[in-house]
DNA sequence: CTGAAAGCGCTTACAG
DNA sequence: CTGAAAGCGCTTACAG
């Protein structure tokens, strides 16, 4: 790569100290009180030599480099990536950048993200924590690096987070259905300890209690990884050996992608042989036929906030802000 | 944020001189024949005071950051965070971070966005090129920044590229559709000078040529902005007003999509009332009912090899490599 | 009012 | 064989 312009090339071209140029570059010439001649030298030569500062020095010099750590699950899920996009847009306002990575819902992939990520001296993090990550998040806390995470959050971590209802997103969706008239409803879940699926299932729990609905509650947890075949297995059993189930509700977007495909395989009618609800929306939902309801969450405002959070972190707010964003639902043929 | 340890630190620690410590936690402590026994000592000190490098600091000394910028159009779009996505899989392998941006097709947006990566001292670039950046991709070529553009190139521009083979894509889908005896077939695709959209059309026209169908030529070019209502009105227009096409090919992923919302909002039956084939498949395509048929692109394969090219060119290659990848059909029953 | 000097945390050519 | 010293490109407290 070419050699760079450096403030030292100005001062040397207009014969003043290096300095005085970066005065004048941070537009501190006022209260340096740099001559106006000097300026306007400094100025043109900057210009003229298409003069570019190095972040990299200045980060090293002022200790903020004013790029965060963006830390998801996966950057190619639509969800994450959306995420990923308002943050970006949001963060490009203030010239500050993103580094991103995906740990996979994998603790150890996890850690080397972020020990990279703190090696580039990123200012702050967002993160999407996964299981068995509690003790890379307290490390962060203890060492005082800014953070907020979202999506997800460790109830014992006294730590700043963006995340949404999901209590009440599931406690809503299954009411629904109930009111609907459907009696018999299956959860379709991850095995996961963290509290978003944990809030996820219990939201559909009490609401199946507290309608009287408490026999059959039935919650079909999968793990993360063969969610399309283990999702598939289900569902075959639910709506075509069984024959129990009236009515199906997603936890996740993934989940609810891998339902639909089951459904599709199995030629299953959709309210008829079983209703169902989704997570999260998209395009495919949209498009099934009929189109699926689903839960709803505002996803930019949640992107826009955790950036906003970790702005004020970082520039030395000692205060954790935990916000909790109200679900919709958003209702189709599908129930 | 807390301090964080650094060589001095444990120099200090341990009673020798900060060049010491360096090359002993660079491994180099063999060619720089430091004892073996304050090898020992520092390695204890390092580990204990949980030492981790400061990679700013190591970027302004060598010029090399370890990372390197992504530019695509617009992340959110699963064509490019499926895209990020291998590529940050790759570039973890060597330690490397992925910065990325958004230039939303974008010629204002791309330049500033080269310049604030530029100014942290990327390595090199991936760069998804959009419509006017001719000038800012000589601009780094002329500055021997390390690029390779991904999905499009300048054909006047010397630099490495990785891309579809667009032509044969579109020709292959258009000669398919011609076998399947469908005769009126109507491609949708972008307005746009850009290579890559040229090369679909291309591919269709002279499929149709070439078939004796000169005469059905149909390419309806839409704007980047307002892409469903334009598609939409489109698609009204050409199946269920003038009812004079038969079957149509979607150039893009987001067209295909915006084609099926389309499709679905005016009760179209596919393959009857017209066939379909898209572009770059994806969920949505399985679950529509009927599946759509699609041309299909080796994205992770071009990711790696993107990143793989980047390399070489960041370690001192001067050889500009171009490939293109060649495309599959995938057909299902929408035509 | 102005600019020389120190220093951020590293790497590495070079002197001894 | 080993370590002091220079320097990457900045910012900013401080001396004059």
């Amino acid at each position: 790569m070419e050699k760079k312009v450096s403030l030292k090339d100005i001062a040397k071209k207009v014969g003043v100290s290096i300095a005085a140029v970066s005065y004048v570059m941070n537009g501190q010439e006022k209260e340096k009180r740099v001559g106006a001649e000097v300026v306007r030298k400094i100025k043109e030569a900057a210009e003229e030599l298409n003069y570019q500062p190095n972040q990299i020095a200045r980060s090293l010099r002022t200790g903020s480099s004013k790029s965060i750590g963006l830390i998801v699950a996966d950057i190619a899920n639509p969800f994450f990536s959306h995420l990923a996009r308002t943050i970006e847009d949001e963060a490009s306002k203030y010239g500050i950048n993103v580094l991103f990575g995906s740990s996979d819902e994998d603790a150890g992939k996890s850690t080397s993200l972020i020990k990279a990520l703190l090696n580039r001296q990123v200012d702050g993090f967002i993160i999407v924590p996964t299981e068995d990550t509690m003790g890379q998040i307290r490390t962060l806390i203890r060492k005082k690096v800014p953070l907020v995470l979202i999506d997800r959050y460790f109830p014992d971590i006294n730590s700043s987070f963006v995340v949404l209802d999901n209590y009440m997103a599931t406690f809503d969706a299954t009411i629904h259905l109930i009111r609907k008239g459907y009696k018999r409803i299956c959860m379709i879940a991850y095995r996961s300890p963290l509290i978003h699926m944990m809030e996820r299932i219990r939201g559909y729990e009490e609401a199946m209690e507290s309608s009287g609905l408490a026999e059959n509650k039935c919650v079909k947890e999968v793990l993360f990884k063969q969610t399309r075949e283990e999702v598939d297995k289900i569902i075959h059993s639910l709506v075509v050996k069984e024959k129990n189930t009236e009515a199906i509700l997603f936890a996740t977007n993934a989940l609810s992608v891998s339902g639909l495909i089951s459904v599709r395989k199995n030629n299953i009618t959709i309210p008829e042989q079983v209703a169902l609800i989704g997570f999260d929306g998209g395009e495919c939902f949209d498009l099934f036929q009929p189109p699926v309801s689903y839960v709803k969450q505002p996803l930019e405002e949640m992107g826009q906030e955790s950036f906003r959070i970790l702005l004020d972190l970082t520039n030395g707010s000692t205060r954790t802000t935990r916000i909790m964003f109200k679900p919709s639902l958003v209702l189709k043929n599908s129930c």
